[in-house]
Order: structure tokens, then sequence, then C-alpha cells
RNA sequence: GCCGACGUGGCGGAAUGGUAGACGCUGCGGACUUAAAAUCCGCUGAGCCUCGCUCGUACGGGUUCGAGUCCCGUCGUCGGUACCA
């Protein structure tokens, strides 16, 4: 684009204001016990989720969330909080170490560039943040805390009885064995099924196979001795401690979803000699149990198959082994089974049914065995009637349904002493009757499955464990920050081995004693880095007690971050596993709240400006440094918050930045106009005098809205409201510092560089502003008695369409204006040989005449 | 399939059950200028018999003096999730 004269010159004052604020540390927010702290102020922990500093980096949707913490944390700081708002980086992860293969220099280096990048663009935004207490996921300080965390969690176990963690050292009292502690550590070692990917030499997340497959490269599965942690232990808790928070619902939906809470029975099927037991939602449908299907997985599927069916159960068993999740939960293609030869007596009428095993069944939930009742669940339907397995109706539809195959409640039918009775009672009974003979139990499902901890990289936190005689044992605190060694190269070994085994002298210790190679997921650095915030430079604890205590504290609210923005692709993973850890540190005392994050807010995804996502191959993505070079910060900033609600999805336009550009060059010309010489110079227009009644209004109806705005994060309406200010003070012919002088307080925490700088030119101009709230840079008081009206418009409806308008006096009583409204010449025209059935008086806003 | 969010001008969007379209963009006209840019002013939902009237917030019903807003149903878009027994 075309070099043009910029409409302000704000490629001089912004830098020249960043400097200012980093050199006075002027955002910067003393801990208790520092110099200047004042306890009697409030806090407020405004949070950003930190970003991953790509190589590619800031994207324009960083600035969206981050820009509505900043407006936030420069409100409440003008109104008079201590505001803790900081930023840092979640530096670990696979693209450094990729990079690192490619060049053979330690991920280090070009991790430090990256943030060395996101660092300097995002300064040129002008946050407000308190870079002090910067943190990075991938510093020995910070990796010391995050293995401290891992330990703690490594020696607590879950007592079920009070639902908490406890300390390990509790077991270790009583007289139980290695193996009995070993399996109840809330970090343990499970051999586990993971997604092993040859080309980079690690095991992937399941949210990542499809990503790498995408690019080409095989994943497959493989079971593999894996680090994991408990945190099913907490399922209950992390649905019910939902409920106090301030989050929008529907992350709490996703949640309690990705959780999934079921209810339901644990019966006993007996297979020869042998139990199986099932997991259903439906025990009320028992009676109708026509067949049993097993997991291709489970353990008893070799001891209940018969000779004649071994062969096509081992061929089944493999076709299922060499099918990627995707290709088996693929419902397009029907269902496949393979009949084992085993029959299972059904324990409540004694019928010997058919075990198969088929892949609809999987392994990793409930027990990997359930009772199929065709009659009354579609997949068990479908299995049925393609295997001519016979159908037996249990469960009475009510009158009308059509359904083949009925999932509802109903009366229960064909179910011997259970016949007549209703689908919730025909459970509770069938429920007491299994527990009664000692065939059942009631018992709650999750979902939610244990999180698998360990991957076999090189960047990211290794594990604080050695193992000695094939156990575990952690390294001591004072051994803390394992940090991982340089390599020769950063190469996969190809193997499962994690990358770390290929060094050699770090692991072996002698004496047989070795240092576990895995590292941690990248996940570890942020399920804790907003404690770190509140006490960033602490070298003896992962926080200050008492930063803890002020930081978190719960000041008559549920306590931790006040406000927490970010994008919704962390709804589950992160946000979840964030909450379990740090219920695990209140539990043993290290936190004082349940809960982190008291209120969340999600921004919406911002498009290209074809309505598409923005990325590099549609050609569609925008810079914000660009943005930055042409329009300024402010611009940018002012832009991404008047696109429309912070949690929408929008669509980009280079146009409206240049409206919103307009609107600041608007503000700009209210104080600076050019002189013959085409400098700019104090606007002659501008004038030490009262403002009128009507400047005053619109003034402090801005004041108004514009905090009220804020404080719902409606920053769109906040903007246009400052546009009718401005458009009202640029049409004055002397134009009221004082009234300007508010304008600019407002616009303050949405363009900080524009508004100091004119405000630091009126105070030199007009010393008469250099008092009070103005000179403190304080949030104004509106004053009601200037928004008060002497007359209002009253709309005159007839039939409720608008057919008049009057002004009245303001409070003038209703009777008053009915009559006014009754003698409106439009009035009687619309009710013209019409009977007035009645009038109905809203007072201040309108009167509509009833005729018919 | 299930769960969730949302359907308002040419576009982004605004409207405690009370004047639909604030504010911004685009477009058109005008002022300034030798000219252009920038700036400033006016108009900009559709239709008509253009004083003014009628229609209009995805569609069909309902509640109400009055519905973009509340209720029921339908369609569509986006996001999440998926054989979870």
């Amino acid at each position: 684009m075309s070099e043009r004269r910029k409409q302000f010159p704000f490629d001089e004052f912004e830098p020249k204001w960043q400097a200012r604020w980093e050199t006075e540390k002027t955002f910067s927010v003393p801990n208790p016990g520092d110099p200047g702290f004042d306890a009697s102020k409030p806090k407020f922990f405004v949070l950003d989720m930190f970003p991953y500093p790509s190589g590619a980096g800031l994207h324009v949707g960083h600035p969206e969330g981050y820009t509505a913490t900043d407006i936030i944390a420069r409100y409440r700081r003008m109104r008079g909080d201590n505001v803790l708002h900081p930023m840092g980086w979640d530096a670990f992860g696979l693209p450094a170490e990729e990079h690192a293969r490619k060049t053979g220099e330690h991920p280090r280096l070009n991790t430090e560039n990256n943030v060395n990048n996101f660092r300097r663009q995002l300064k040129r935004l002008g946050f407000a943040y308190d870079w002090d207490r910067e943190v990075n996921t991938t510093d020995p300080g910070y990796v010391r805390w995050t293995q401290w965390i891992f330990l703690q969690l490594y020696n607590s176990y879950f007592d079920e009885a009070t639902q908490k963690a406890r300390p390990i050292s509790e077991l270790e009292a009583q007289d139980l064995g290695r193996d009995e502690i070993d399996a109840k550590r809330l970090a343990y070692v499970a051999e586990a099924p993971v997604n092993w990917c040859p080309d980079l030499g690690t095991v992937l997340a399941n949210e990542e196979v499809e990503e790498w497959r995408a690019k080409g490269h095989a994943v497959e599965r493989r079971p593999l001795k894996q680090w994991m942690l408990r945190i099913t232990a907490y399922a209950q808790r992390l649905i019910d401690e939902l409920d106090g928070l301030d989050w929008p619902e529907g992350i709490k939906l996703l949640q309690k979803n990705w959780i999934g809470r079921s209810e339901g029975a644990l019966v006993d099927f007996a297979i020869g000699g042998e139990k199986v037991t099932v997991f259903t939602t439906r025990p009320d449908t028992l009676f109708g149990a026509t067949y049993m299907v097993l997991a291709p997985e489970h353990p008893l599927v070799d001891r209940i198959t018969t000779p004649e069916q071994k062969d096509a159960v081992e061929a089944y068993r493999r076709a299922c082994a060499a099918k990627s999740d995707l290709e088996r939960t693929d419902l397009a293609k029907g269902k496949t089974g393979v009949f084992t030869g085993g029959t299972a007596t059904n324990p409540v009428n004694g019928e010997e049914i058919p075990v198969w095993i088929a892949d609809y069944v999987m392994m990793s939930y409930g027990t990997g065995a359930i009772m199929a009742v065709p009659a009354h669940d579609e997949r068990d339907y479908e299995f049925a009637t393609q295997f001519g397995i016979p159908v037996i109706e249990v469960v009475q539809a009510p009158e009308g349904s059509t359904d083949t195959c009925f999932t509802g409640d109903g009366i229960a039918v064909n179910s011997g002493f259970l016949d007549g009775l209703p689908t919730p009672e025909v459970k509770a009974r069938i429920i007491a009757w299994l527990e009664e003979k000692g065939l059942g139990t009631k018992t709650v499902n999750y979902k939610l499955r244990d999180w698998l901890f360990s991957r076999q990289r090189y960047w990211g936190e290794p594990f604080p464990i050695v193992w000695k005689d094939g156990r575990h044992e952690a390294i001591p605190e004072s051994e803390l920050p394992l940090l991982a060694p340089e390599l020769e190269d950063y190469k996969p070994s190809g193997s499962p081995e994690p990358i770390l085994s290929k060094a050699a002298a770090w692991v072996d210790l002698g004496n047989g004693v070795a240092r576990e190679t895995n590292t941690m997921p990248q996940w570890a650095g942020s399920c804790w880095y907003y404690l770190r915030y509140c006490d960033a430079r602490n070298a003896d604890r992962f926080m200050g007690k008492e930063a803890e205590a002020y930081w978190l504290a719960k000041n008559g609210k549920p306590g931790g971050v006040d406000l927490y923005v970010g994008g919704t692709e962390h709804a589950v993973l992160h946000l979840l596993y964030a909450r379990f850890w740090h219920k695990v540190l209140f539990d043993l005392g290290h936190v004082s709240t349940p809960e982190p994050f008291q209120k969340l807010v999600n921004q919406g995804l911002i498009l290209g400006e074809d309505g598409q996502k923005m990325s590099k191959s549609r050609g569609n993505v925008v810079n914000p440094d660009d943005v930055v070079a042409e329009y300024g910060a402010d611009s940018l900033r002012l832009y991404e918050m008047f696109m429309g609600p912070l949690e929408q999805v929008k669509p980009w336009s280079m146009k409206g930045v240049e409206g919103v550009y307009r609107f600041l060059a608007r503000v700009w010309r209210l104080v600076m106009e050019t002189n013959q010489e085409g400098e700019w110079v104090l606007n002659a227009k501008l004038a030490d005098t009262e403002p009128d009644k009507g400047t005053d209004k619109v003034v402090h109806a801005t004041i108004k809205k514009v905090g009220e705005d804020i404080e719902s994060m409606s920053f769109n309406t906040a903007i246009s409201q400052m546009m009718v200010s401005t458009n009202e003070l640029t049409k004055l012919e002397r134009v009221p510092v004082s009234s300007v002088a508010l304008l600019l307080q407002v616009l303050n925490p949405f363009a900080p560089h524009l508004t100091e700088e004119l405000n630091a030119t009126l105070a030199a101009a007009f010393p008469s502003l250099d008092a009070g709230e103005l000179a403190n840079r304080l949030w104004p008081v509106y004053d009601p008695a200037k928004l008060i009206e002497d007359e209002i418009e009253i709309v005159l409806q007839v039939n409720g369409k608008v057919r008049d308008k009057l002004f009245v006096a303001n409070g003038a009583p209703n009777e008053e204006v009915e009559t006014l409204a009754l003698a409106s010449e439009k009035v009687r025209s619309f009710t013209e040989g019409l009977t007035v059935r009645k009038v109905i008086v809203v007072p201040g806003r309108l009167v509509n005449v009833v005729a018919n």
C-alpha cells in the first residue's frame, strides 16, 4: 500500500508512551510485603490464556481477548483496584522440537526467538501487563515447580471417604505393601494403548492424531508403559463444583458431557465357571437381554471361545487391532461381530444367551462387556437384526409410539415379577433384587478416562523420577529442577523409546538406578501458570502463602482468578486439567480456593475478510504488525472491540479498521489542528468554558454507558457511544476542554496511547484541568442530574402503530399526557369513526390508543 | 444421530416486551480544491398513489394494548461430540 499522510502521528506517540510505561513500570503491581503495597485496595486478577509462541508470530485472534482484558484491567485500575494483569509463554511443544531436529540446534534457541518476537508484538499493542511477572514454562525456575507439583500428585492418593487427596505417607504409616501404595497414587504407571508415531518418534495425544496423519505421518496403536494421572477420582467434584462458577452455560455443559456421568448397574453373568460383569444403564431391561457382547480385546475372550469358533474369533480380533479408532467408530459401515461359541447365563431368568465379540463395544468404557437388549437399544437392534438374534420386548411403549426400537421409559412386560411397573420403579426394584442376591450393584460410570501424562519428546519437563529394581521412586526436591541433557542431535530414535534414552550418561545413575526418560505433555505448564503469576520470582515456593492469600482471596466471591478470557478450543482439556490440579493443591492445603477460575469468557473466532477461517493456504491472514504500521495500535485495539460482541465469531474488515481510525482522528482533531506550516498545534476551538446543557448531557451519558458496558464486556456499544459524543463535540464552535478531557478519560482504556498524548497536551495548555480525577487518571463519576431532560418525546400509537410524536414536560402526569395524545390531530384522524376502548400510557415513553 | 449457539438492511452490527435498523462500513449527492486525496454536510430497508401510506427482524402459529425480544412448531447456518451400553 502506498505511503500516505497519517491522520494523526500515532507512529510518534505510540512508541513514546510504550517506552515510558516500560521504564516507569507503570503497570507493575506490588505483592503483599513489597514497598508501595496497599492492602486496603481490592484485588482484581484478570487473566489471558497465554500463547504458544509459534514461529508465525501473533495472529489477530490474540489481541482480541487481550484487548478485552486490557480494557478491563485499565478500567479497574482507574477505579482504584490492585490489578494483576500478567502475560507469559506456554513455550514447550512439538514445533520447537521439530525445528531442532531439522537444524540440530537446541530447541531453547528457537523458543527464545519466538518469545522475543511475541513479546515485541504484544508491547507494540500497548497492553498494561506487569512484565515483571512474565513467566515461561520452559524456564528452569518454572520447570522446577511444575515438577514439584507433579511430585505432590505422585505423593498423594485419593481418599474415597472424604473425596479428597491425602498424602501418601498416611498409607505408608498403615501396613500397606509398596505395590498397593503405588496402585493408589494420583500419578501412576500403567500399560496403555497409545498413538505411536514412528516418524516423529513420539506418542501423540488423541486430539493430535488427525493433524499429523493429515501431514502424511503414520500413527499406530501400541501398548506402552505410561504415566497416568488419576483425574477420574475427581470426576464427581469436577461436575459438582462447576455449579458456583460464572462460566458460559455451554462450556459447563461441554465439560459435564466430557466427564460423562451415567447411572446404572453392574450385573454379573456366569459363563461356564467364569463370571463376566457388564455395565448397563438399563437394568430394567434385563429380561430382554438376548445375547452378550464382549469387546474384542476383552481378556475373557480366549477362555470362552470354543475350538470351532477359534479361527473366526482370532481373525476378527486381528482385523480390529489393525483398525484405527476412526475406522472402528465409522457408524456408516454397519455392525460387525463374531460368535464365540460360548453362552452366558442371564441371572434374572437362567436363560442361556450367546456371547459375541463385536467392535461396537469398547474395552475402555464400562467393563468392556454388555448385555444386549435389541428391543430397547438401537445398536443392539441393528446388530441383532443383522445376525438373526431374537428380539424380546420388555418395555411397552406408550400409546402412539411408532419406533421400531423403543428406547424410552414405559411399562415392563415379559419381565416376570416386574411386569406392569413403570421404568423408573423397575430400575430400583431390579437393582435391589440383584444386590440382595449378590449378582449386581448400583453404580455410577464416567466417560472420563485417566489422563495419559507421558510423552516421548525432548522439549518438555522430564519426570522427577528414577527407576530402581523395576520400581519408580521420586528424586529429592532438592534436585529440582531436573533438566533434560543437551543431545548430539534431536532426531527420533525410531523406536518407542523416548528420545531422552539416547542420553545414556544422563539416564544411567549407576547401581542399577536409571532416570525416567519420558517427559510431561505441554498441558503440564499451562495447568498452573496463573498461580505462578501471583509470585513469579519466588525461589522458595511455587508461590508464597501471602501472595496466594491476597491474589486468590475470596473477597465475598468464590475467589481465584476474577476473570479469565480465551478461546473455546480450551473449553474441555486445558480448563479441565487446570481445575484438576488446582483441586489437588487445594486438598493438600497449598491453595485456599477449590476452583481456579471464577469467571470465564470465551472470545469468538476472527475470520478472514472472505468469511473463512484465516489460513496461509487461503491467503486471508491478517498480520497485526501490518495493521499497527498503517493505522496504529489504538486503531487495531479499537477495531477488534468494535467488530461486534466479544463472544461472537466475526469476519475481519480493513474498511472497518479505517472506520475506527477515522474516529480516532476525529478525537485527535478535537484537540489538535494543523497550522500553516503543517505542524500539529492546539485546536483554537478549545475553550476553558462551562459546557452547555446538551454537551454536558451527552458527555455524562457517555461516562455512564461506557462504564456499564465495560462491566458487561459490551465493548462495541461503548465505542459507538463514544463516537456519538465525539460527533457532538466536533459540531461545537467553542469546545469546552473539560468535556473533551472527560471523553479522553473514558476512552483511555480502549485507546491508551492517543488519550495519554492528548491528555498531556491539554494539561499543559489548561492548567485548570490539572486537578482531581482527571489529573489522577481516575475513572470519572457521572452526574445523574445532568442526564435528566426537561422535555421528553412521547410516541403516540393507535392500535400499536406509531402515528405521531409529542414533547411533554418531564414528569408530566399520565392524565395530562393522555389528554394531549387524544387531542393530537394525527391520532384523531386515525381514530375517526372508531370507539376508543382503552388508552395505555407508558410514562416517559409512549401512549397507545386502542380503538375499533 | 445427540448436545449447544445463532438466523435483523448491500455488509459488521444496535435495540429493560414499548419509535426496528443506534454506531460503523459501503453507495449516492453536495461543499472545499486548478485537480485529486483527506476533511466537512446531506441521503442511503423495500414498495407505492412519495403530502404521506403500506410492508418488513428465517418460516408458520400463539400470548399481549403492543413481539426482533416471550411460548409452540418448521427450516437453515455454525460449533462441539459421536457405537459411551
